[in-house]
DNA sequence: GCAAATTAATGATTTATTCAAG
DNA sequence: CTTGAATAAATCATTAATTTGC
């Protein structure tokens, strides 16, 4: 993985230096129960720590709490502007051709929008051409299939606009009728409706509990059209 | 940590039962570098679990990736309808009292995306009134400032439509430009500016390093001005 | 009074946009 | 100008309110 990144990591409730006027504490405990929120709730100290290197190993796998939304801009807030990216690492995933290859085979394959099972596998598997880290297989998928499709829907229309009037109005524009292509391979039933679930999952590594039935489903129904570019 | 959560699981590359007519490998090397998917990475063994009663206190926080796309429906493309929920756990949080409560006095309290390591000592805190995992608290926060502003949209535009040309074009819809309240007590610099930065954070536990200069930023700005209902 | 039927809220996902590094 | 990264808007799907018929 390539990590790098920054990061201004955040220490923990330390009281530390509450800014001029700031009442220690909010104690909401008026309605219900008598919960009242803890200092440690309210103020932090948020300190940016140094431009951390990015240990060739550092793949601790902390693994990225989805709403691991940094915000670093709290920082900003004070005075310090903290660019954080500083020194060492670059800043953003660089995919090599390799990975690159590997993630439109797959995408070509059918995959959209992998779960996090497989996005730690395919991580896994383009961390040897590369650094890499999840979020980047996660937002590549992301970002590949809509501007793939919006390249489609930009063709579409090209394609309307030049044979003029050949068909009247057909597949053009279900929401996502546009990528009528091949593509989809799986994925094809159950297109339309928004399927549920997402977060949750993440097999809890033993996995002893019951293991009743398997129904050992196929992931990857990808046919090999492709084999190569 | 807190978390719990349900889960169909996903194992692993296990070639359980590959199904009627799949290549064995896709071996896309045919470019660059030698690389060629390994099985592992085109078919696995995805099998729900026995419904998960949930723990109470199965939370192992194995911390659910950002990019923990389930896509359950992958199962779906079979033909077990495996309604995850199954038994036991209800499908979605359903917030108590407290926690709203609490919730909204973050907000209130300027605060508005909060990081991970919020998200994470938020989660812990209201954990002590009901079930509740770190994602929970995400997307509260971004569906209740989404509707937040969207409620103060529309009663801009009553306001508008009622006092009729009072004031020429004022304040109202610099793209959120709404809240013009209140609220964003902190964030308030920065706002038309999209903040960089957000994944990469979540500091290396330990924590070693060279831990030059500490600013201490103060996360919480919040003015208890409300106090109480 | 209560349970099926509707509606209103709001939790959870996905899609569209925007920002900015290279 | 391409594309990785991040956020906001739009949607979908459940659950709690509530209404309605008995």
């Amino acid at each position: 993985m390539r990590l790098h990144h920054f990061h201004v990591a955040y220490l923990d409730k330390a009281a530390g230096s509450p800014p001029p006027s700031s009442p220690p504490s909010i104690s909401l405990a008026s309605q219900s129960s008598s919960a009242a929120i803890p200092l440690a709730l309210q103020q932090y100290c948020l300190r940016p720590l140094a431009p951390k290197i990015s240990f060739p190993e550092a793949r601790k796998m902390v693994v990225l709490p989805e709403f691991a939304r940094v915000r670093n801009a709290s920082s900003r807030l004070l005075n310090c502007t903290v660019q954080v990216p500083t020194a060492g690492g670059t800043t953003r995933w660089n995919p090599s051709p390799d990975q690159i290859r590997v993630l439109e085979v797959l995408y070509r394959g059918g995959m959209r929008t992998p779960n996090s099972f497989q996005i730690e596998q395919i991580t896994e598997e383009l961390g040897k051409y590369g650094r890499i880290e999840g979020k980047n297989v996660f937002y590549w998928f992301q970002n590949h299939k809509a501007r793939e499709r919006q390249k489609q829907k930009r063709a579409a229309l090209l394609t309307l606009n030049t044979t003029a009037s050949t068909l009247p109005v057909a597949a053009a524009e279900t929401k996502d009728g546009v990528e009528t292509k091949k593509e989809q391979a799986c994925e094809d039933a159950s297109s339309r409706k928004r399927r549920f679930r997402t977060w949750d999952d993440v097999d809890h590594g033993g996995g002893g509990d019951a293991a009743t039935d398997d129904v050992t489903l196929e992931l990857f129904p990808l046919r090999p059209q492709g084999k190569a570019s």
